[in-house]
DNA sequence: TTAACAATATTTCGTTTTCAACAAATCAAA
DNA sequence: TTTGATTTGTTGAAAACGAAATATTGTTAA
């Protein structure tokens, strides 16, 4: 059997659609002068607060101790804040100060427009499909 | 319109994918002590040799001036050499050492035995229709 | 209860990556 | 030609990253 040449394996790409899709979000986002990083990590404190710091990590696909990093920028810019879980001491919440919502606010529509840039792209159903064949393939 | 859950972004699974693939791919590869761009290097020069840095970088999705770096190190790992390029001396062309050649020998099963297993997760055409989808939204 | 173990976040520290500036070679237009 | 713009690769300083070690809290089992 012929070797399976790079550009042929589904890795690969995984791996140049992700950088592509980066990179368009990267640009989008570097008018309001906020990292990747940073909005993903509002959007998770978005969809609900407050969240540990591993769970932030887990979700916004960053090793915990860059989050932590992070999120010490993060606070010393005003966009978040930590408190003690009162349950259990070992954990700490964040939570999105008032200048971090209005970001978020702000940038909001670029994630939700390049989805629907890419929906665009393909016809519903395939689009359907294509999250279909991902979800089945993580974990 | 209820809001795009970040979860069921097609932008997410496939950053979320990236990263499960890319960490089962480097685990696979600790034993040899290759890092995963090193690997994907000798990947590119095995399907054709010899290449200009900068195609190699494109190829490899790695950033040039990193690039400049890994074949700084593999060579003096004795894995891959620079040639300038006659026809255009800006260009410098890489080529596989004997070492690197060997080496890439007894690692290349591992990135065909992960598609492999990708392969088996889904039902054959599910997996051709699915690079087929990625395709049609890369560039 | 303790003592051993597990979970959580941070710190440390060496490596890697990036961005901007640069150098060299080529190309194109006047 | 020669000049200016473009392409290609490297360099150097700063930032980001990540594995391992640490500190703290929680859990479990004797």
């Amino acid at each position: 059997m012929a070797p399976v040449r790079m550009k042929d394996q589904l890795a690969y790409l995984i791996a140049s659609l992700n950088r592509q899709l980066e990179a368009d979000l990267t640009e989008r986002l570097r008018p309001g002068g906020v990292p990747i990083e940073q909005f993903r990590i509002l959007e998770v404190l978005d969809a609900s607060e407050p969240r540990p710091m591993g769970e932030i990590a887990a979700q916004a696909l960053i090793e915990t101790p860059t989050l932590t990093k992070i999120i010490d920028k993060m606070t010393t810019e005003g966009l978040v804040y930590r408190a003690p879980d009162p349950h259990d001491r070992r954990r700490v919440l964040v939570l999105t100060a008032p200048a971090g919502k209005a970001l978020f606010k702000r940038l909001r529509g670029i994630s939700s427009a390049q989805e629907k840039r890419i929906a665009e792209m393909l016809e519903t159903e395939k689009a359907a499909e294509l999250k279909s064949l991902l979800r089945e393939l993580l974990q």
